[in-house]
DNA sequence: AGTCAGGCAACGC
DNA sequence: GCGTTGCCTGAC
């Protein structure tokens, strides 16, 4: 392979890698010094590994067979001043974005965005990390990159194909046949995931995620916020329902609070949420 | 050893 | 519709 050679980027907004790492939303990066920086290396899709690392605040460094994409990704390009715009005016809200300015979502490729999703209910952060490296190493295709192998998330044909045993030893539990079931339709064509990404509205692109066995509405708002760019997807767990209990003195429950919640946050709901899960995470 | 964790489906009412 | 219960697993 050729010597990586990284291209740099400046930044004007403000983009934290490390907080958009560790805000619950990607779960397969890994640390990695390339020509003597150190950085995050994965892949993403099924491409060769890409790379990022941010010596500086306002600079990022990228390397992969496809940087715009690396930048794209990691919300790097996204119009930060016109989100903030869009939110309503409040204490805690503010509170929170001041606390963690440089927060981005994230543009995952859907199919692996969904299918981690499906292995997170009922999981801890570090455990839903350990079970989307073992499905990577075990079942997708692994690449070198600065002496180390990256591997990509195997595709729903490959999960389709495993039986539910092979996927339970990857301690998914009873998540398996969630995942089993997910490959299968989507591999034969009764979920059509291009269209969920590219024709259908919010509303009807989460009935069709919901049709998925194992995916409720959280999950369902996670791909849609996480892997279809729909920024006014709002998932509530159980840190977001802590803090708009706790700090908004909400004590409204499921539907009800979810209603509340898209129409109090506004178009850009989901990116607030992200905000408030981070802040409520380290802070509750 | 028991509890608990970043949900969901199935069932009862 | 709303509330309850079982479910795999690993960390404490």
């Amino acid at each position: 392979m050729a010597q990586a050679k990284p291209i740099e980027f400046s930044l004007s907004d403000p983009f934290s890698l490390s907080d958009t790492l560790k805000s619950g939303q990607l779960f397969h990066w890994e640390a990695l010094e390339l020509g003597g920086v150190s950085g995050h290396a994965g892949c993403i899709g099924n491409a060769s590994p890409s790379w990022i690392a941010q010596p500086e605040p306002d600079c990022v460094l990228v390397y992969g067979p496809d940087p715009e994409r690396v930048l794209q990704y990691f919300g790097v390009d996204q119009p930060l001043t016109e989100i903030h715009a869009s939110f309503p005016s409040d204490a805690v809200l503010s509170e929170a974005i001041t606390y963690c300015p440089g927060i981005r979502i994230a543009r995952q490729p859907l199919w692996e965005c969904l299918a981690t999703f499906i292995t997170s209910s009922l999981k801890q952060v570090a455990h839903i990390r350990a079970i989307s490296m073992t499905m990577r190493s075990r079942f997708g295709n692994g690449y070198e990159l600065g002496g180390e192998t990256f591997y990509s998330y195997p595709e729903p044909e490959v999960i389709a194909e495993l039986g539910e045993d092979e996927l339970r030893s990857c301690a998914l539990g009873y998540r398996a046949k969630s995942m089993s079931l997910a490959g299968k339709a989507i591999s034969e064509g009764d979920i059509d995931l291009d269209r969920i990404m590219g024709e259908l509205d919010d509303s009807l692109a989460r009935e069709e995620l919901m049709r998925l066995h194992g995916v409720g509405e959280k999950i369902a708002n996670c791909a849609l916020l996480f892997g279809c760019g729909r920024w006014g997807a709002f998932p509530i767990d159980v840190w977001i329902e802590r803090i708009l209990r706790e700090r908004y003195r909400k004590r409204l429950k499921g539907p009800k609070l979810q209603n509340w919640a898209v129409d109090y946050f506004g178009p850009n709901a989901g990116y607030a949420q992200q905000y408030l899960f981070h802040f409520a995470r380290k802070t509750l």
